[in-house]
DNA sequence: CTTATTACCTGACATTTGTCAGCAAATTCG
DNA sequence: CGAATTTGCTGACAAATGTCAGGTAATAAG
């Protein structure tokens, strides 16, 4: 009974969204209902284009379009038209629409605060916490193809150049590596793939096409807070498969020594050794795998 | 970021709000809306009280009544005068709603094993959310008194041994101890506690009732997601306060060098140390309490 | 250029939920 | 016993939410 995984995630269920009764008390806390607090809050986050709030929230368009009248109507919001496509709308919040989200924001904080300091030894609860949230997200996950251009590919990029420089002895300088042009990853020549959780970018991968008969695997990262839930895996099953839809038929990658368990992983999924076929100071050991 | 209490608290709580939203629309699969639903599944867990149940689920009177009558159209609930109180009324569910609310089960269960089975290591994942569940759900914490017979008293104290034979050097069989005869912690003469955080198990005390003029603790047990947040200390009030209500004004019990938390918390209590008093071959630490 | 399609809006309507005042029956307390 | 309290019901209303059938303008597709 104790053991039962039933059970178990189900009092966690009921614990959860007990308590999340009570969080959600504080959006009512400010004299307005749950929908345009969702909304407000939608747009404080970074969300700007209608569409991607109602799709995020499920909200009808009609729905959405009440909800949205009512926040400009109380001076929250402003709605501009897209420069880009002129049918699409953006929110933006007016001054007193950020102070309004600050207020929702140190409510949210104030609670979160107090879930955790009430527990005797914080950081075991906020251990657990990072796990089931990583868990939870994971369903969520979405990969999408963009350019390695894009801020949120760069976002990426970014952090997995910085632990590169952490892990390699000889530390790491993106400019004198081989930096792949970004033209070379973008479709029909390539591809660069980030997984996205809620929203927020958690792994990448970037294929980069030749002219030598072979693209290459690159910037394969997965976020600390995701490792162990296979999505390298998800990541190069994913980007072999568009590989195949571009024509591709041999990949080769390479990595560094100072990586054991990606070079492990590589062995695992059929990569086969091959010689050094370039000269990247960094790289001291290069992968095959024929699609 | 990462190390930033408050900011993974609310990562935390923005996971689980929308997995539940998504646990949630198992409730709409039925194409019943979440108020009659929920009271529902309330009258299916046991609750019959109308009282208790508009407690629970946080209903206006008004609003209870009409879902109580909408329900009862549909022929899933029964509605009878309370015998004790003729003011009080209470719920029942017919053949039909039990069928309807074991459906509402057979999907929850459901829902909660494709979040365990999706998780590469599911262990992990489950102690987590034991912990999260336990620090949230520590307020609602209920103890009962039941026979060490029932179940759930038996879950219990199977963990309880399984730990002592860890714990102690010379391991522990629970035959070769001086096992309670099961009389003998049911009142008048004894009791038998279990704390209930949202309906599972995680903690236990024994009441052992002697003829030698004073009765005996046993078998007090915390689950190890529980620890730390003073279950324990709750558990011995409660007992002791049990004990005097039974009459009886000494207590001495028996522990092992090996727990030696265990001994500073009976010390911390007001218990001293006492000679042996017993034949018991697993013990070697004693102490009394007069109440 | 014509025809779909897309993104969003509007109005109309139903359902669900929240809230309140008032009422009746049972119970409690002086 | 009689007044106060408790429990729960009813009706009336307001607010919030869900849903759908159009409609307009911009864009994409043929």
């Amino acid at each position: 009974m104790l053991s039962d995984p039933i059970a178990r995630t189900r009092r966690f269920h009921r614990a959860v969204t007990t308590e999340a009764g009570v969080l959600d008390s504080s959006f009512l806390g400010r004299g307005r209902p749950l929908g345009p607090a969702r909304v407000l809050n939608a747009i404080g986050h970074g969300m700007h284009d209608i569409g991607e709030i109602r799709a995020y929230l499920r909200l009808d368009s009609g729905l959405m379009s009440r909800l949205l009248r009512g926040l400009e109507d109380e001076g929250l919001i402003e709605l501009t038209a897209s420069s880009t496509d002129g049918r699409r709308r953006e929110a933006q919040l007016t001054n007193s629409g950020r102070a309004e989200f600050a207020e929702y924001e140190r409510l949210s904080d104030q609670q979160a605060e107090q879930i955790v300091a009430r527990h005797p030894r914080p950081e075991i609860l906020l251990n657990a916490m990072d796990i089931v949230a990583t868990a939870l997200g994971m369903e969520r996950v979405r990969l999408e193809e963009l350019s390695p251009e894009e801020p949120r590919a760069r976002a990426c990029l970014q952090v997995y150049y910085e632990e590169l420089a952490q892990r390699l002895r000889t530390g790491f300088d993106v400019t004198r590596s081989a930096d792949p042009e970004a033209t070379d990853m973008i479709p029909p020549r390539g591809s660069f793939l980030i997984a996205l959780s809620d929203g927020l970018p958690i792994g990448c991968v970037g294929l980069k096409g030749t002219d030598k008969g072979y693209a290459e695997i690159k910037r394969l990262w997965v976020a600390q807070s995701a490792r162990g839930m296979g999505l390298a895996g998800q990541l190069m099953d994913t980007v072999e498969d568009r590989a195949r839809s571009l024509g591709i038929d041999l990949l080769r990658l390479d990595t560094n020594s100072a990586l054991p368990e990606a070079i492990a992983f590589y062995r695992k999924r059929g990569w086969t050794e091959i010689d050094r076929f370039n000269e990247d100071p960094y790289p001291d050991f290069f992968f095959e795998k024929r699609l």
